[in-house]
DNA sequence: TTTAATAGTTGCATAATACAACAGTTGTAT
DNA sequence: ATACAACTGTTGTATTATGCAACTATTAAA
């Protein structure tokens, strides 16, 4: 019966998802940065410079919402928000050296933290699970049939 | 170098979290639940019955919160609060068979999502997934040593 | 040159949320 | 028995996050 397994799967990335804490919405802040700011710094950190449309598109959130983090950060010094020379619409963000710190301490933190539970798993296991989430990973892409949200929301009760 | 496995390990479960849609928050309605109300039916569902404080830990939210949503779900023929017998002090919360309606909706609907990611998988990868998603949640779970968002929001920057 | 498209900002409204204060209920210790 | 502590749930209050729409400035297209 396929449906077990279904269910399965379901449960499992439920629960994983949980512990993984990735839903947690922590507004305590040490270096004074909120989780929104967290997430702008990490993905400006990666990329290196960016605009604020893609940046928002990025996190997913409103180009509005996302200006107004920048702000933020532009005022506290983690971030340079500069006109970009070919093309005046757009602004390059970029992190400050004081951002790129904070960028620095969180990567290290998450790096630290995944490594941990990767070391936790069974040697003999690390390939094996690696390549199920990379399996995973594509299976989810290519069903792409929207998430589970927008089913939901979209698809009527029974009458 | 098992640097490049954890980055892998992080990049992989970071990617299939944002392909999965689980940090959607989608504001849309259909059912006219919004996605609180909708954490809390499924709660609910789960359990059948249940006190306020327990299905606030159980969603993460303060309990002030969720006595609000569960309001607005009594308001709207959802749920039902009845104050225990036992021990006055606790509400018991259940579902109306509207509520059950619309929490059946919603288990299906994501039964059928995840039912489809498991039959995108090659066959032959199916039992290796699930197995690896066990090893997986054990080793976060084993690792137990808070989630990545306290740890950045507690680690201090370097000096 | 005029018109359309795009990037970003800001005004406005709303929803989510937490914290603290409060009321009612139960357990406990004297 | 009574007073006190612990607990559950509700509500007042304030804050924050967020999106939409309107607006400006810039560029592309016609």
């Amino acid at each position: 019966m396929t449906t077990e397994n279904n269910n399965h799967l379901r449960e499992l990335i439920r629960i994983l998802v949980r512990n993984l804490g990735i839903l947690e919405k922590n507004d305590a802040s040490c270096c004074s940065v909120t989780v929104g700011q967290c997430h702008a710094i990490v993905e400006i950190g990666r990329v290196g410079s960016i605009s604020l449309t893609e940046l928002s598109d990025l996190v997913g959130v409103d180009k509005s919402t996302m200006s107004r983090t920048i702000n933020n950060l532009v005022e506290d010094d983690m971030v340079i928000r500069d006109i970009d020379d070919d093309n005046r619409r757009y602004v390059n963000i970029q992190l400050t050296d004081s951002g790129r710190m904070i960028f620095n301490n969180i990567e290290k933190t998450m790096n630290t933290y995944y490594q941990g539970i990767f070391d936790t798993i069974p040697e003999d296991k690390r390939d094996q699970v690696l390549e199920s989430l990379q399996v995973l990973k594509d299976a989810v892409k290519n069903h792409q049939q929207g998430s589970w949200v927008q089913m939901v929301f979209e698809t009527p009760p029974e009458p």
